[in-house]
DNA sequence: AGTGTATATAACCTGACGGTTATATAAGGT
DNA sequence: ACCTTATATAACCGTCAGGTTATATACACT
């Protein structure tokens, strides 16, 4: 499964939430979604290990997971397309505004 | 459908790629995508509208799209959250690779 | 060795997504 | 008025994602 579409589950989402404020094991990630069940939340877990948007280290017979930024480049080398025509648009809205501004003066 | 999944799929990421150079009528977009179906092209198109990343602006009988910058901010903020994190690591790995460069002389 | 703890996998179900064909809507051209 | 063009909607279908329960795996503890 791509980036994308790993990011898309607004599940998966919180979790990477919870990993950029440090990396966690499983345990405590299921503990976070009470609303779902064990299995559910480590079929998330692979999803985003098949993503490359996690990684896992073994610590007894715990899964640490920690969040691996590196995925997270593509999702914004393809935003960055768009960066350049919001920032215009935005730009000239706020032209059109000044000049609005003006006018009423 | 929110952002995230809407900009999930990748024919409608295709989609907005075209449009990022400039507005196009439906039609436009379904001669570009001849894999799908005009239907199928047109119900993309009502996924993107109503995730408010495209507007419509009729003339004549055609329907134009234009590419509607606001909403990937919300994309893009959510990503900042992380690049904080990535750019701690990325830089980490620099100074690890340097150290070893000196090391090595 | 046997039990408990932590996590992953298997098998299954349901709903939604992306596709299709057929049809409706609406504006233009003749 | 009628036909064509452009696009959207309706109805339907197969696949897959996300959920479940039950079970396997693997390490730790006594």
């Amino acid at each position: 499964m791509d980036t994308f579409t790993a990011v898309a589950d607004p599940t998966r989402r919180a979790m990477l939430d919870l990993l950029v404020k440090g990396e966690r094991p499983a345990g405590d990630l299921v503990a976070a979604f009470p609303a779902i069940s064990q299995p559910a939340v480590s079929k998330h877990l692979r999803v985003l290990r098949n993503a490359g948007l996690v990684s896992v280290r073994v610590h007894a017979q715990q899964r640490i997971y920690s969040l691996q930024p590196k995925a997270l480049t593509e999702l914004d080398a393809w935003i960055a397309k768009y960066k350049v025509f919001w920032s215009e648009r935005l730009d000239a809205l706020e032209r059109h505004l000044s000049k609005k501004e003006e006018i009423e003066k």
